[in-house]
RNA sequence: CGGGGUGUGGCCCAGUUGGUCUAAGGCGUCUGGUUUGGGACCAGAAGAUCGAGAGUUCGAAUCUCUCCACCCCGACCA
């Protein structure tokens, strides 16, 4: 991409109705865009990002068995009265049409994937099944806060899986928790992110939480240094003990809830009546598991923990852009090498524009690519252009023959 | 939902004891020129129903009332 052409500038001044750093990095670097409070546009760079993060996702969500599908964000409010949801869950956006055809925006899915999965699951056979989508999700937040980390409307990943007994969901749930591991690792976040008891669905003690560690998180969890994992505030009882494995010292951390998996059990298959029939014909109660994790709320986090002081500096896993390429009044040379660089298949931001080599600095430090490569007359005299990691003060010069196999 | 704060060109803001405000400045944008290793400079230009509505007044960005939006703290958060 020639940043010439970019659809979004940089700009200089802090946004002034935003106060997290999440926000406001991503506001002046041009990745999104505020249209309302906890309601944002991606825009070019922070699609690329997300879809990075999607990508991510749906790799390690096919490889525990989930398949892809799309659910619609309407459903009928017959839907959400079955659970008895419309009328408790007071973050429900609910449209306001003549009383027969009013509809929700959901906020999560086990309304609609459970309806859907009755027409599908009927035997024993066709256990454990398991489907997920990415898609925005509504939710009427009293207050909206922390620019992407908590908003009203934002990217989610739901899984749901459907199973003929408790062993089995158990198996599976153990499964998803290594799935997130995964995911965070990939995201960078994987040394900051703790599995986390947390309050219970209705068959299961606790849920798990994957609870990352930001200042600017809402949540207070307590961590145990020896079992890698962590107990949320709001469910521990005597904040001095690990529930699993006794330790007194637990270290209290702030963090945002990433990921929360849920052992439905038969919460929701019971009102829809989802069942299936057993070896022995005899009918059964589906077992149900669910899996969040927030796309949006993730990107906003990776920025809390990947910046400095000139801006964002992203893990390659989800960058943008693998290289930003700076050309400083050397476009001839620097067109040539932007043009093999994509022959390569190597995803490069190439800042042509005619602007003083501090402008074009400070914006490469802004957006945060892992490498920047300048081309300039001091590189070409040095023998080449210059590379430098975002995470690194120093840069090398590399010969314009090394540049591709460099960066591949 | 309770408390606090803010609202002025695309962005950041000055101005708020009512009166050359016919709304200042910076950033950005456009035109021309000079520049080019850390947001460089000169000259010119475009761009604003001062959040909305009602009111007080000879006169309102400025005072009063109502509403709206956004931010922060708290409560809430399958």
């Amino acid at each position: 991409m020639k940043q010439s052409q970019l659809f979004t500038r940089t700009v200089k001044e802090l946004p002034k109705d935003e106060a997290s750093y999440n926000a406001q990095a991503l506001i002046r670097a041009g990745f999104v865009d505020k249209s309302a409070a906890g309601v944002y546009s991606f825009l070019p760079l922070g699609w690329k990002v997300i879809n990075k993060i999607k990508e991510i996702i749906c790799e390690e969500m096919v490889a525990i068995g989930g398949q892809e599908i799309n659910m619609p964000s309407l459903a009928p409010r017959e839907n959400w009265q079955a659970t008895g949801r419309w009328d408790t869950l007071d973050v429900l956006f609910k449209t306001s049409g003549s009383d027969e055809k009013e509809y929700a925006l959901n906020p999560t899915h086990e309304e609609v994937v459970t309806p859907l999965a009755k027409k599908f699951i009927n035997s024993y056979r066709e256990l454990p099944m398991a489907v997920f989508q990415i898609q925005n999700k509504f939710r009427n937040e009293k207050r909206a806060k922390s620019g992407l980390l908590r908003g009203r409307e934002f990217l989610m990943k739901d899984l749901y899986s459907f199973h003929a007994d408790q062993t089995d969901l158990d198996d599976y749930y153990e499964k998803a928790i290594v799935a997130y591991n995964n995911i965070f690792y990939r995201f960078g976040l994987g040394d900051r992110t703790y599995l986390t008891y947390a309050s219970g669905g209705s068959f299961a003690k606790y849920s798990h939480e994957f609870q990352t560690l930001i200042e600017a998180g809402e949540d207070i969890i307590y961590v145990c240094d020896d079992c890698k994992m962590a107990v949320n505030k709001e469910i521990i009882a005597d904040q001095d003990t690990c529930p699993k494995c006794g330790r007194k010292d637990l270290r209290e951390e702030k963090a945002t809830e990433a990921g929360n998996i849920f052992k439905l059990g038969t919460k929701y298959s019971e009102p829809f009546d989802l069942k299936y029939q057993d070896k022995n014909g005899e009918k059964k109660t589906v077992i149900m598991g669910c899996y969040g994790l927030g796309l949006s709320r993730s990107m906003a986090a990776i920025v809390e923990v990947c910046h400095d002081e000139k801006g964002i500096i992203w893990p390659e896993s989800v960058a943008p852009f693998k290289v930003h390429l700076l050309s400083l009044n050397e476009n001839e040379t620097a067109t040539k090498v932007y043009q093999d660089l994509l022959s390569a298949k190597i995803e490069v931001l190439y800042d042509d524009r005619d602007l003083s080599a501090g402008e074009k600095f400070a914006d490469a430090d802004l957006i945060g690519c892992p490498y920047r490569l300048v081309i300039s007359k001091k590189s070409i005299q040095a023998g080449g252009f210059e590379l430098k990691k975002r995470s690194e003060k120093d840069s090398e010069i590399i010969t314009p023959e090394t540049i591709v196999s460099k960066l591949s």
